[in-house]
DNA sequence: AGCGTCACG
DNA sequence: ACGTACGTGACGCTG
């Protein structure tokens, strides 16, 4: 055996030094909150010395454990080293996996060194192989022969200096073995071993070039003149044959690996792809892909734009509508209940073919209309919400919808799915597709391009990179195990979403409007009032004019401030209501101004012409899975305060003798936790129908059977409830009581002490949470937790308090959508006309002709009770009226 | 556009 | 010691 290539890597050293080339580290974290700045710059570190050396052989040594034989030599080596960085000892275990797809061996041996293994395997090199080691570490350099070349690194990793015999003799003046002197006489500062008093580098090399070893130095010491430098050498004998051994890189480690095991037989594109995919390492990725693109399957595939055709149509002939498409359409504003149709484009699959036309163009056409409403016609859509809400303004239903790109990327990543080219880099596709913002423009100046063949380039990138997105995307949810999720759930939710979101609820204006008219003049007589307490007229909407009358003018007393000044928020002016009669009279007109301001005249615009509101509910928007309402907002219509409460009597079924029909969750959230929890007092609690808030109230007070719970008590109880479901902290818990954080604490002790069920949960969470990077609801929605790792308080602990929340909130979430789904199937196949109209986190509203209350009145609560089966029953309240305000 | 505030679950 | 309850959206003010 020879000419072979042999290149040895100091693992540990080089992982080390790449850990510290990149000192903002808080950019380098992937999706999972993994730190991943040592891999990142150890990657770019091995690609660049493969490319270099084209090595035969390689093999990546380790250091395997803290404590190695040298450390039975002299107990101090190694000591007092600084203990490894959270963020770096988090990365260590992915350098294995990296080097597994690399396809490069690696190895690590109890009690030795990776030094040790290096010089042992360069040792058995044949004279005729090129050896190269490659270390961050130079007391390596003593391994260089006439056959091996060690190479040390430079500026973190990025560039590495070769040491020959040649370049160690100009340097030093020194053979590679007498290095090993060197180091005896000098001792190492990091290794923490002594050497000779007061003798460094130069002075150590000026000895060994005159005495040649240090077993020669010793036994010709007269030749040393007498002097202070004498006595140190003399002293220190021993430390200096110590160090020597120390110093001195083993060739007869033993181990279990030889050359013909470290031949390197190339990379594994696919694991490699993998690992650089859930690192998020993109450039990487692609670079790969860009070099490997014959090997990789789906994501390596370049998408060639050429070879599909673009064309413009100004009419619809029956060739065009293919049976699998993908389709698309554009509108420039987000809200597409008002949005004006831009174009229409899809792409026929099989033939390649991308056809854009207008929106009078395809919907004058029959034969168009016929196949969006064909089931046959199988359409992989981008929001396939938002396309039904705009296909139903032109009369016509969609239907054979194959797959809803924005819902898939949504569960496999919550943050990334703005537009089509956040998901292709997610996903590591090259981004084809230009940002919407970057060819439209923003504000006032959003338009359609002057130039079409930039509006029709744009469109046909999109729905070329939805057809690639589409199988990429089936993977990522495969492997995630989301699909169940997504094709049960999520995707059928869609459908049902944009129903409710078509159909709208009526609102009666003049009910508004009627009661804006009497909050004005009861807003204006409070202004009054205001401006007489407070001796002159100002802006009561203005925080910082509110802050200098109270807290200046008037001299109260200052409990909060903010960023900007004096915080006037409603829990701090309840604290100074005893202090002065303004702050009542400020409480009561904040609360009328946001409900006119919010309610009574924010709503009005929204209702069309049909005298319906249509909110949009956006499925891929919360970190927890739950859905939001906007434009405008229907799940925040108020209900606490009588006042506001009225403003649902405006909220009306769509005909005469139909009824709202309403019906919520009781305490959802609670049961998921004692579910999951599987704690037996809470299970037990809810098994025997008992009133949870009063029972814990008995638990964490200690009140006996006999007696009853004070309605305090229940109050405080259900207080801790909430914090438990939030992620209990004292703090939080003392300021929402208005308590002490001593007292806070006692009840979060008792509560734990009653519920150790609870505790338990809440201890593993953060604990998977901290060992996966994301916690997961019961139906295995994801959400990734950067920060559990963060070595900012702050930041950790958010995490923590979310990592406990958003399992409990996540599966609350996916209960009533499961529920809503299974409803909606329900009322199709009992061809009933009710009505899905809003969801509000853990309560539905229905509209439906009177004579079908009485079914409803089964189904609803039939149907939400055992969407899932938990080891706690579900209950549902439900109610009807002739408005939503009566639905309590 | 960011902040403070407040509406809901 | 750190300085917090979890999840949203919309308003008015301010710079």
């Amino acid at each position: 055996m020879s000419n072979n290539k042999i290149m040895l890597i100091d693992g540990s050293s080089l992982a080390f030094r790449a850990f510290f080339s990149i000192v903002n580290i808080d950019q380098f974290k992937n999706k999972a909150g993994l730190h991943t700045n040592a891999l990142y710059s150890f990657n770019l570190m091995l690609n660049t010395v493969l490319e270099q050396f084209k090595p035969t052989h390689i093999l990546v040594a380790f250091d395997k454990s803290e404590t190695t034989f040298r450390n039975e030599k002299y107990s101090e080596y190694k000591g007092g080293r600084q203990k490894i960085p959270s963020e770096f000892r988090e990365q260590m275990p992915y350098f294995r996996v990296l080097l597994d797809a690399y396809g490069i061996e690696h190895y690590e041996i109890l009690n030795y060194e990776a030094d040790d293994i290096i010089g042992t395997l360069a040792s058995q090199a044949d004279k005729d192989d090129e050896v190269i080691v490659i270390s961050g570490d130079k007391d390596l350099i003593q391994l260089a022969n006439a056959n091996t070349t060690v190479y040390i690194t430079r500026k973190g990793v990025s560039e590495i200096e070769p040491y020959t015999v040649e370049t160690i003799n100009d340097k030093y003046g020194l053979t590679p073995n007498q290095i090993i002197d060197l180091k005896g006489l000098m001792g190492d500062s990091s290794d923490n071993y002594p050497g000779v008093t007061r003798i460094g580098e130069k002075t150590g090399i000026k000895l060994l070039q005159q005495f040649g070893s240090i077993e020669n130095m010793y036994d010709n010491l007269d030749e040393i003149k007498p002097s202070k430098m004498k006595d140190n050498i003399i002293n220190d004998q021993e430390n200096a044959f110590m160090s020597k051994d120390l110093a001195t890189i083993l060739t007869d480690a033993p181990i279990e690996i030889s050359i013909e095991d470290i031949e390197y037989k190339g990379k594994d594109i696919e694991a490699l792809a993998e690992f650089y995919r859930n690192m998020d390492f993109h450039s990487f990725l692609n670079n790969l892909q860009t070099e490997y693109s014959d090997q990789l399957t789906d994501e390596g595939e370049e998408l060639e734009l050429n070879q599909y055709d673009r064309l413009f149509i100004d009419d619809i002939k029956a060739d065009y509508l293919p049976k699998q498409a993908v389709l698309y359409y554009e509108t420039l504003e987000e809200n597409y209940h008002f949005a004006d149709l831009e174009a229409v484009t899809w792409l026929d699959i099989e033939q390649k073919k991308v056809y854009t036309t207008t929106a009078d163009t395809a919907f004058k056409s029959e034969l168009f209309k016929a196949w969006l409403a064909s089931e046959e016609h199988r359409k992989i859509t981008w929001d396939s919400k938002r396309d039904a809400v705009i296909t139903s303004h032109f009369e016509t239903v969609l239907n054979g919808i194959q797959f809803d790109t924005l819902i898939a990327a949504y569960l496999i990543d919550l943050n990334n799915t703005k537009d089509i080219t956040d998901v292709l880099a997610v996903v590591g596709l090259p981004s084809i597709v230009k940002n919407d913002e970057a060819v439209y423009g923003k504000g006032v100046k959003r338009a359609i391009p002057e130039d079409k063949d930039v509006f029709e380039q744009h469109l046909f990138t999109k729905v070329i990179a939805l057809e690639h997105l589409m199988p990429e995307l089936k993977n990522r949810l495969e492997s995630l195990e989301m699909m169940d999720l997504y094709t049960t759930i999520e995707f059928p939710l869609a459908k049902v979403l944009a129903d409710m979101e078509i159909r709208g609820v009526k609102v009666n204006g003049d009910e508004l409007s009627q009661m804006n008219v009497e909050m004005s003049e009861r807003l204006k007589e409070m202004e009054e009032e205001i401006y007489d307490l407070a001796g002159e007229k100002f802006n009561i909407n203005s925080p910082k004019q509110l802050g200098v009358i109270l807290f200046e003018k008037l001299g109260l007393p200052v409990i909060k401030k903010t960023k900007t000044g004096y915080s006037t928020a409603a829990d701090v002016l309840e604290k100074l209501a005893g202090k002065h009669p303004i702050i009542n009279a400020i409480l009561d007109y904040r609360q009328l101004a946001k409900l006119q301001g919010t309610y009574l005249e924010g709503l009005p615009p929204y209702i069309k012409e049909d005298g319906h509101i249509h909110t949009r509910f956006v499925q891929t928007l919360t970190q927890t899975g739950r859905l939001s309402s906007t434009d405008p907002n229907l799940q925040n219509i108020p209900i606490r305060m009588e006042e506001g409460r009225k403003i649902r009597k405006a909220f009306i079924p769509s005909q005469e003798n139909w009824l709202m029909f309403g019906a919520d969750y009781s305490q959802i959230e609670l049961r998921v936790l004692a579910h999951i929890s599987k704690d037996e007092h809470m299970q037990q609690a809810f098994i025997d129908g008992e009133d949870i808030h009063s029972s814990t109230a008995r638990r964490v007070f200690d009140i006996p059977e006999n007696e009853a719970v004070t309605s305090e008590h229940r109050r405080q109880a259900k207080a801790v409830n909430f914090g438990i479901v939030y992620g209990i902290s004292d703090y939080g818990l003392s300021q929402n009581l208005n308590i002490s954080r001593k007292q806070a604490k006692d009840f979060i002790d008792r509560y734990f002490e009653q519920y150790p069920g609870i505790k338990r949960y809440m201890e593993e969470i953060v604990e998977e949470a901290k060992e996966t990077g994301y916690v997961s609801t019961l139906f295995n929605r994801r959400r990734y937790l950067p920060d559990i790792h963060s070595s900012n308080f702050n930041l950790r602990s958010f995490a923590e308090r979310t990592a406990m929340n958003s399992p409990i909130q996540g599966t609350a979430a996916d209960i009533i959508k499961i529920a809503m789904v299974t409803l909606q199937k329900a009322i199709d196949d009992e061809k009933l006309q009710a009505q899905l109209l809003l969801q509000v986190h853990d309560e539905l509203i229905l509209e439906a002709p009177a004579e079908e209350i009485e079914r409803l009145n089964v189904l609803v609560p039939e149907i939400m009770e055992n969407a899932v089966e938990l080891s706690v029953p579900l209950k549902v309240d439900y109610n009807h009226g002739s408005n939503w305000y009566e639905l309590k």
